[in-house]
DNA sequence: AGTCTTTTGTGCACTTATGAACAGACATCG
DNA sequence: CGATGTCTGTTCATAAGTGCACAAAAGACT
């Protein structure tokens, strides 16, 4: 696996935010690769040997599995994010399994090297403080979230939080994996998606899911989608266009170096 | 606030596994203070400006409010750790509000203060990103238990958190207190403790609910505790009692140390 | 075209949980 | 002691969601 230095490090906004002395310094060793659905990253207990930023419209999500052979999806991961010891460094054994959702390419770099550069770049390790907050942010809010929130306004949530990170309207899943995501049965989800239809929300076509209109689908959805976007602006700096696509980070400033000498 | 050199760091199970330099470097910055039930450690959006380390029976929650104005716990805290800019290292505005449910004392040191003695000692740095890593897998734990576990059974892996961190079978909550905590409706749980007490697991009295059969409580509880238990056993070498309480964490070994030299 | 597989739609019995209301029990404090 | 406030027990109607079974539709493959 030879490093790829052409690698689109602007495919990732994480990446993509660090000044380019940054940047510089990890090209080298960033890898580029492709990954289909159901692509396991790492599973739960394993050694995350890299840490992995999806590029374009790759997404790949954190599951639990339970007891009885479900898995529920706690937190999705975009080209805004990256996943693998975010917050463990690298160093510790996973307690998530992290399976690719919508393929794409993503690069990826091993987790000791990651280390050995943080060493050397406050801007580095200041991002990825501030992106680890982000990750627990979104992790904490759906605790919260599947206690209290309908399937149909989860459902929703789930739906735009795609859209965020694809920049699509047409959300390529099927009612089984999003039911299997959601934590939820499956036949009850299609009738959830039903009725979202039946409002005009979003049309439903095999194996994709289109959004027709944003703003009702944020109306349905609950509170959650957008407290997560807020922490998302206030910490990374989050841009959004007009139809709620994020589309970049906010570059490291020199304040934010402060933050970050220690660690 | 004069720093309290008598501050019993034993009292905590983070503090007391740093090596004795390393406590040293944090002694003379430590304050000791008392909490009641109820207050509030900060708020979500507000600058976290301490580290707050519980003591012997003291337990806070991480809670997230919602619009319709109940306030779920996202994770509970206890002397096995500590709250506040734990991941975000304290530059962060919160994201959520911490709340003291069992009243007691803490130690707490100023985040800026402790960033910079992190710099000195990578002890301490591996330790604190070490209990991150299981304050994680604690929340991520709970995303899936909520989506997927009845409020039995959560109740009954409540109990059994509650009981690790106290050290006692008696555990001084109120049915509506545990009701919102949980996320569900007072009179239910109420339901659910007394079909539990009914089979002889637990006791219910006013204002606290007493554990008569810890295994019969476990297998009344979803997986969701052991899995995290565990987690803390690999990750920071928790130590349980016969009975199941936490006493003690392992020491930060040669080897951790690596782990954290660049952060 | 026809066959196969995957995905979606729907029916139905049943369980879990909500929401609201109210009575009774307990504790505490003057 | 009696008054007061907080907790707990219970009821009832209703909503939300499960679990399972099977039919119908949409693609995919010869």
């Amino acid at each position: 696996m030879p490093p790829d230095n052409d690698a689109p490090l602007s495919g990732n906004l994480l990446l993509a935010s660090l000044r380019l002395p940054d940047q510089a310094l990890l090209k080298p060793h960033l890898e580029l690769k492709e990954y289909r659905r159901g692509d396991v990253l790492f599973d739960a207990g394993e050694d995350v040997g890299h840490i992995t930023f999806p590029l374009g419209q790759c997404v790949a999500a954190l599951l639990i599995g339970l007891q009885d052979g479900r898995a529920v999806e706690t937190a999705t991961v975009g080209r805004e994010g990256a996943v693998g010891g975010v917050v463990s460094q690298g160093s510790l054994p996973a307690f998530s399994r992290a399976v690719v959702q919508i393929p794409g390419s993503v690069l990826r770099i091993e987790a000791t090297v990651l280390q050995q550069v943080k060493q050397t770049s406050p801007g580095l390790r200041n991002l990825i403080t501030r992106y680890s907050d982000c990750l627990l942010a979104q992790v904490l809010q759906s605790v919260a979230c599947n206690a209290s929130h309908t399937i149909e306004a989860r459902c929703a949530r789930w739906l735009l939080g795609l859209q965020d990170r694809l920049g699509s309207d047409v959300l390529p899943v099927t009612h089984e994996v999003l039911a299997e995501l959601l934590g939820v049965q499956r036949s009850y989800l299609t009738r959830t998606l039903r009725t979202l239809q039946q409002q005009g929300l979003i049309q439903v076509r095999r194996g994709r899911i289109i959004i027709l209109s944003r703003p009702a689908v944020e109306a349905s959805a609950c509170e959650c989608h957008g407290a997560v976007k807020r922490h998302f602006e206030t910490v990374l700096g989050a841009v959004y266009n007009a139809s709620g696509t994020l589309v970049s980070l906010r570059p490291a400033q020199t304040g934010d170096k402060q933050m970050c000498q220690a660690v």
